[in-house]
DNA sequence: AAGTTGACGAACG
DNA sequence: GCGTTCGCCAACT
C-alpha cells in the first residue's frame, strides 16, 4: 500500500496523520512531528497546521507539547489540553510535562510496518 | 506574487 | 535560569 503521503494534500494533513501514531499516555514535541515529516525546522508550520484543527476529535492534537515541556497552546484552551493528558496518565505539573518520560520515540512514518 | 501571521525552537544577553 | 531576538516553515490574505 505504500504510504499515502505521496498524495498532494497540505503539510497540515501529514501532521494529522502523524499525530494519530501517538499512543495514549505519550506525548511528542512540535519538533518531533516536524522531523517525522522530514522538516526538522518546521516546528512552527506544525503549530500552524494544528491551529486549523479540522479533526479536533479524531486527531489527538492535545498530545503535542513544546520542546521545553510546556504544554503549549490548544484550540480549546491549554486547561483542556492538560486535563486530557492527565486523564491519559501523563504527569503534568504547573502546565509542564516531563517530556523526558512521556516523549514518544517511535514517531517515524515508516512506509512499511 | 508579496507580505503578514503563528498551538515553535535555539541562540543571545 | 529568565527574558528577549532571530530564524525556520507553511498557510492565509
Amino acid at each position: 500500500m505504500r504510504s499515502q503521503k505521496s498524495t498532494k494534500r497540505t503539510f497540515a494533513e501529514h501532521v494529522y496523520d502523524v499525530l494519530r501514531r501517538i499512543p495514549k499516555g505519550s506525548v511528542v514535541t512540535y519538533q518531533d512531528v516536524a522531523v517525522a515529516l522530514g522538516k526538522p525546522y518546521a516546528a512552527r508550520a506544525v503549530g500552524n497546521a494544528l491551529n486549523a484543527n479540522p479533526h479536533l476529535v479524531e486527531v489527538p492534537c492535545h498530545r503535542v507539547v513544546r520542546s521545553t515541556g510546556d504544554v503549549g497552546g490548544y484550540a480549546r484552551g491549554s486547561e483542556q489540553k492538560i486535563a486530557l493528558l492527565t486523564k491519559e496518565g501523563v504527569r503534568i505539573v504547573d502546565g509542564v510535562v516531563n517530556i523526558a518520560e512521556f516523549r514518544w520515540a517511535n514517531l517515524s512514518i515508516s512506509s512499511r510496518g
